[in-house]
DNA sequence: CTGAAAGCGCTTACAG
DNA sequence: CTGAAAGCGCTTACAG
């Protein structure tokens, strides 16, 4: 009755051929038989190769009988052989985070169009998940890695250089080993945001960031401070604590003689959850408190004055990432970096009515 | 230099030995060589097997070689052998999409527990695509997938099931074809939304959805036209002019002697898109229109009046389909499906203050 | 124009 | 207790 209702389907999309084949693997070696060649004859005709010196009736019938089984060439074989899979290993921190998935994205469609698939993996910000992940890659043959790494991570690093494998560090970098690297410029990108801060009249400013050795994150900081100065009241969070610290932080801005009027956060998550308690202050926003967040969500388009933030060039990193990956895959050597400019996008959440 | 500071975090991480095999692929001859024996018996210690009949002091001795040269098994060629891959092909719509982002994350994770990695996927809705990907997929020999279909995909469903390829469908089911599925009871969760918002004294209630062959969409929306009847306001929308035809739709909805007063929408992307449109408008959610969503999403919780939403158990679809796939892995007969209930996540935006 | 043979890195039944 | 050999599915230099 399924069986029935398969073959219907099949005869009305005209592969009644594939029946036949149906559920026998079928190899080179299953045609070379069939059509009583050598395996050696069908591998060149199915690649085209030597097509000049190749009888072309053999090399038809050969071609004929692959499409009637619908051969599908085995590629952990030709891995095996050529050493190459045409697999990149792509390790974020959570591929469930949109600024992941947006990356990934990219980059799956980007290495499609270069004949490359991607394997990923969540590190969960942990140094012991990501050397897992790397082995696991490496034992897997990918032909290189592209990874946002968790801190203190200069073990791996050295450990990805020696082990030989391509690779290129996304978003988190490591400028003491040097390596392939595509960011963004960190700094910049604060003080883009602060000095609209000031343009629009306001005068004390807070920042919210991780508590971490990042050097992404701390550049976005440093950013900050370098403009403030003794200005700058920093709030930093535990990646375990996030929401009691973010909490905490924003009852010492906010309290106190000299209440911040505008606040950085420096991470999309972290934003959301400042966001989530101001709004359960009933703070006001710009009114009452300015904010300026970092990444694009929805989240920021949705809310009641929508979210100021910091706009990181997805599509750039991401193609970025995988040209110089593909660069290190073909000529191992040297270190390529890129670094893009962000763009503040201003919306109603910084700019008093 | 910059091989001096490698080396340098090598020796304090005491990772001296390593050093020596920089770039030499080690593979199971190379410790066969160096320890002077057949490469049959340093598979066997590799792999624990006949641990019984193996001299203790050889055994010791290929431990320490492949130690010391940091040895990583080929799996290429170990899949070659054993024609197992351990490795899942997830297709999504779009990976960028949370939905999808937050599944792959628990497929991931259920995956890696059991010794498999996935590769993945974004099809953007394309019967071609798709078609692609699963031959893709089935070349590089994943061991089985797990597939969101666009819709009228029966002839690539045919297709898997004459490749002998596990495979299991989530979200999007096609019951004319008996497979592998896990999915939410549709009819249900559309049917939750609608008592609750009649409970909650609205009469005229409309809803949102693609324009689609779906039947999981399908479903929501006859679960909504089951209960309201004659009283039911459809509005389909093109995938190709979202925007529009859901501004359209909203339009005629709020227009004429009998406008709406609550508004259903049956997935996330659309919900949002119509938020952003009603914002526009002007229109006070939940006073002016009451709203029920679709999954969850930061943007629903930020929203002014937090949008009460249809809660699929994403963990249990994760875990589930990954589950029945090596199920089916293993022994290749008969389907299963799994259907989850849904809960109903009530608040501001759907309840008259 | 065609094919036997070696080899990619692994595993394992078999012989000794 | 150990190893030579075959084989997974492919490619390709080489010989004819």
């Amino acid at each position: 009755m399924i069986v029935e209702t398969i073959k219907q389907i099949y005869l009305e999309h005209n592969y009644l051929l594939s029946i036949t084949a149906m559920k026998t693997k079928v190899s080179i070696k299953t045609i070379a038989e069939q059509v009583g060649v050598s395996t050696t004859l069908v591998s060149y005709v199915l690649n085209n190769k030597n097509e000049n010196r190749i009888n072309k009736d053999v090399a038809e019938r050969i071609r004929t009988v692959a499409r009637e089984l619908n051969y599908q060439p085995n590629q952990i074989a030709r891995s095996l052989k050529f050493q190459k899979t045409f697999t990149i290993g792509l390790i974020v921190a959570d591929i469930a985070n949109p600024f992941s998935s947006q990356i990934a994205r990219i980059i799956e469609n980007e290495a499609k169009s270069n004949g490359y698939s991607v394997i990923f993996g969540s590190s969960d910000e942990s140094k012991e998940k990501t050397k897992d992940l790397i082995n696991l890659f490496i034992n897997r043959q990918v032909d290189g890695l592209i990874i946002a790494l968790p801190e203190n991570c200069e073990e791996q690093v050295a450990y990805l250089k020696q082990s030989g494998t391509p690779f290129v560090l996304i978003d988190r970098n490591y400028p003491s080993i040097p390596s392939n690297y595509v960011g963004i410029d960190n700094y910049d990108a604060a003080g883009k945001a602060i000095r609209h801060l000031q343009a629009n009249g306001h005068k004390r400013i807070g920042v919210i960031s991780y508590k971490t050795s990042l050097l992404h994150l701390n550049e976005r900081v440093r950013g900050v401070v370098d403009l403030l100065n003794e200005n700058a009241v920093v709030g930093e969070v535990s990646i375990d604590h996030t929401n009691e610290d973010v909490a905490n932080a924003i009852d010492r801005f906010m309290s106190g003689d000299q209440p911040i009027d505008a606040l950085f956060v420096t991470t999309n998550l972290l934003t959301i959850c400042a966001l989530k308690y101001i709004n359960s202050l009933g703070i006001k926003i710009p009114d009452q408190l300015a904010v300026v967040g970092f990444d694009e969500t929805d989240a920021f388009d949705l809310f009641y004055a929508p979210v100021t933030y910091v706009k990181q060039p997805m599509a750039d990193i991401g193609k970025k990432s995988v040209r110089i990956l593909l660069d290190a895959i073909a000529k191992n050597d040297g270190v390529q970096s890129a670094v893009f400019d962000t763009e503040l996008i201003v919306r109603q959440s910084s700019v008093l009515s």
